[in-house]
DNA sequence: TTGTACGCGTTATCAT
DNA sequence: ATGATAACGCGTACAA
């Protein structure tokens, strides 16, 4: 593979101008300009990314660590995060950690070692791993959920106000006229679970109904273990007439246990779910969600990122988006 | 941040040992390596990756450039070679061409300019981008979809017999009793599109029926290209009884359409979809499929990228995967 | 078994 | 405006 030093002989000129001529210094005569770029095209030439980043100390790489690259919640985010970083020049690499820690880690160390520019991480994780990081100088954004155990906010974030939307959408199956409204969280723990239920509590809090730890279930935000949970809890006594379920692939769980038993959303089980996945206008009556700015999170985390890799030192920054209601068939009795 | 000579320094031996120690090789006495080890702590030392690559001429990235990130099939390939990747010692980097030849090239440039250790690729564009790779001993192995304008097959590929499993998806219409079959399937001229439509034309003439052009439509790919096609198929005159639909993107514009005029697939409508997508579960009565074995799809091309790396040359190989048809509610008219 | 010294390909500094 | 040259941090002949 031809080098520049190839390309500075052929072009007969030094490495230094050939360099110059690739990264379009403006002072560098046109015409030798022209003889170099006629020898780059003759040899075949790329500038070698891994000697310029060895010699920069900095790569044009991001890292994006997410807990389930299978979530469509999540392939959105990397579309967005992609898409800004990609008019900055950079390139996102995209990690599953599959919400185990050690991968987390794992990836972690490795954006590490390869000098990576800057991290947007939907952590797993205790915050060890985000401060190694930090101490190192490599910018970490944190989208989805805030670093557990990051106390005192110091990593930058962009997280979504998921409370005051399970409160919307409890709310709204209020107003329709369901009275034994459940949820199906996710994990006791995480937590975008936690601030659904609490926001689910407080619209029932609001409007004078006692708590009921007995319509309030947790599952581990896929499919099989919501349609297990949801089994149970349709069989069972003192069965809800809706459901607040916290996230699309747990929605997929619910339908299907729903299926089994020929019940009908809306009419027999009013239902709605965060996340507005595509196929969520497929079912009928057609779901109705909560949305969730992804592509704008995730595009929002890498102007973030972007920043911090400008200025690294400053305070750390929180953005929180709203996300709101699509109310469908699912939600109605008619 | 720690350098090899800072923990050789510290550790009273030379850099070479330090190297040698953090490599494994055997020819270190265990002293000494304690020693290194010890220093290498205290400083927190981690490897520049950078530095690493850039002397040994390689790297150990492997990139995946998919069509479409937003699509399941694809985050399964991912999955599958992620997995089988990482064993080996490997990252993945996934890479979003949006089926634009433009982006899929500009991709195909970055692996070359960061010397990544070989791609995986659902090829859009020119057999060119690939070639311009493998002539610089970039191995390549193309997933889903044939290189276009690859004569003689040179590069490598991991591919599903699509024709034959859209035959049998098409038998089975044909036995269930449905009488106006049509076929909703991708662009003209992409392979997998080209191939459903033949097997699914196979099986008609097979049936001896008289093939029916009227039957066959051509959208994205995506939801709503397929949506407003089944619009206008099931308003217009001789409205099939039954649908073939080459992807589950495509199914869900389908479905939509069918929800807004009350029509129940399986019933009034007999569906069968490529791709066992997790939410095809979800809907009332299930959709039936057509399962590809997209996780192996995804582990097979990093065995075969591994296996082309480790011996770049040779002849190109072909593997070809069985779908199978996953028969539920949607395909039966009861 | 260990150390010395060179080179990987590029960019930046310093002269010219 | 251009050229010579010294790093960047590591791995590996080669020598000891």
């Amino acid at each position: 593979m031809a080098t520049i030093t190839d390309v500075a002989a052929l072009a007969g000129v030094s490495t230094a101008t050939v360099s110059r001529a690739f990264n379009g210094k403006s002072t560098v005569d046109p015409l030798l300009a022209e003889r170099v770029f006629a020898a780059a095209g003759e040899l075949d030439y790329r500038p070698n990314g891994l000697a310029r980043n060895l010699r920069k100390q900095v790569t044009t790489v991001l890292a994006l660590i997410v807990s389930d690259v299978e979530n469509p919640f999540f392939t959105s985010v990397a579309r967005g995060m992609e898409d800004t970083a990609q008019t900055a020049g950079y390139s996102v690499v995209l990690c599953n950690s599959d919400d185990s820690a050690d991968k987390e880690r794992r990836y972690l160390e490795v954006a590490l070692q390869e000098r990576m520019a800057g991290v947007v991480i939907s952590p797993t994780g205790p915050v060890d791993g985000v401060r190694m990081l930090r101490e190192r100088r490599v910018p970490v954004v944190a989208v989805d959920r805030p670093v557990p155990g990051d106390v005192g906010g110091t990593v930058d974030e962009v997280l979504v106000d998921s409370r005051s939307a399970a409160r919307e959408a409890t709310e709204h199956l209020i107003a329709q006229g369901y009275e034994r409204i459940g949820c199906v969280t996710g994990p006791a723990g995480v937590a975008t679970a936690d601030e659904r239920l609490d926001g689910y509590r407080d619209a029932l809090t609001a409007a004078g109904r006692p708590a009921a730890p007995q319509h309030e279930w947790h599952a581990d935000y896929r499919p099989a273990g919501a349609r297990d949970t949801t089994r149970v809890l349709l069989d069972g006594p003192d069965r809800p007439d809706a459901l607040l379920v916290a996230n699309s692939a747990m929605a997929i769980g619910v339908l299907e246990a729903m299926n089994e038993r020929g019940l009908r959303p809306g009419r027999d089980l009013g239902l709605i779910a965060f996340d507005d996945a595509p196929w969520t206008r497929a079912v009928d009556p057609p779901l109705s969600v909560v949305a969730q700015p992804a592509y704008d999170i995730g595009s929002e985390a890498a102007r973030l990122l972007l920043t911090r890799i400008a200025a690294p030192d400053g305070p750390a920054a929180s953005t929180l988006f709203e996300a709101h209601l699509v109310t469908r068939g699912s939600s109605q009795r008619g």
